[in-house]
DNA sequence: GACAGCATTGGACGGCCGTCCTATTTTGAT
DNA sequence: ATCAAAATAGGACGGCCGTCCAATGCTGTC
């Protein structure tokens, strides 16, 4: 619309269409008809599928980035801030429930692809598990704290996939309250709450 | 081998490549090859390639039966019983770490390719859902069992997308501990044992 | 040993894929 | 107004896909 560029369009419509249909799912052909523009102007901007993978890898980075970093601000203590995490789930769970989540499953579809690309992806996962480490360390939980992290990431995507399989959306609501509870036991465990 | 028919490697082929690959990525010649047919054969032991993946679900539900018909007359109590199903994790931990778990992954993915077999495979997921439901009624937990069971399923599910992600299989052996504390505490809340 | 029916082969088919090229239009600086 | 550069359009290409078929080999029965 604005100051957006073609290749900002291009970029946009393959992430929406990759987590809907899947990489290996979705065509040139699908991409240009979602922008609008002519499959032959994509060499333009980009020399191969793969590198609209990695453009579009790197935009959930930077888009992921940004939302920790409001989360880092808006939330007082760690535990606010675990708590926004895990209420994404609530925000995205009709995407969730008919999508799954875009990381899990560009990550799980990259390892069958053996992809490339697999590591690149694996950043996303890594973004939440060092986001979530250094909340636990401040909880007091440094011993353990990147344990916990992975725990948790793994709680969630359980809890997108089988929103996903079922598509139920209450599921979704109860593991988010019990995630909140488990989290609320930890803080119960930590030798000191915060500085 | 012995009274194997023809039809029988197609499907144990494509189940193997359907896992390891993913079922879009897995074309007819990638069968043919495993088996040891031409590529022609095919259509007369299957119309289409969708019938070959109603026959690899199939297969996959008659395999998780007899598992858990087993467990049922292995396991004493119930409590034992869900350990088995615990323990498959460790049991394929060298699979999971590698390709995911073979019915979160499936379900994944025929949800993104919005296929017609999605409830055929959502089956898998009942087919344990029903099962662990039962236990855990049995364990005296019969207002809450759907829940439990759904949310044991959510672990299992999160801690094969992790560590398949991160190619950890130390992270499936700290998941399985916690479920079976998990389970543990959710026994002393149990009004009563067994019978 | 003839023969019907089952099983298998190898390739033809139309279609879509990702890639790549050339021609044309649009843009912006001068 | 000019013109080089940037951007876009449209289609050609080779390849693989799932599907389908005609021809052939195999096997057991009478």
């Amino acid at each position: 619309m604005s100051g957006e560029t073609t290749r900002d369009h291009i970029v946009e419509a393959a992430d929406r269409l990759f987590y809907r249909q899947g990489y290996e799912h979705t065509s040139f052909s699908d991409i240009a008809d979602a922008v609008g523009i002519s499959r032959g102007n994509f060499y333009y901007h980009f020399k191969s599928k793969d590198e609209i993978l990695d453009a579009v890898i790197s935009l959930r980075l930077a888009d992921r980035r940004t939302m920790l970093a409001r989360w880092e601000s808006d939330g007082e203590t760690p535990a606010d801030r675990i708590r926004s995490f895990i209420h994404i789930l609530i925000a995205n769970r009709v995407d969730i429930k008919r999508y799954g989540c875009p990381i899990g499953t560009l990550s799980s579809e990259l390892a069958k692809l053996n992809h490339a690309a697999q590591g690149e992806a694996n950043k996303l996962f890594t973004l939440f598990r060092t986001w979530l480490r250094r909340q636990f360390t401040l909880l007091g939980r440094e011993s353990d704290a990147d344990a916990l992290a992975l725990h948790l990431l793994a709680r969630s995507q359980g809890a997108a996939t089988l929103a996903n399989a079922f598509r139920d959306e209450n599921f979704i609501k109860r593991e988010v309250r019990e995630m909140c509870d488990w989290l609320d036991a930890c803080i119960e465990n930590a030798p000191r709450p915060k500085h």
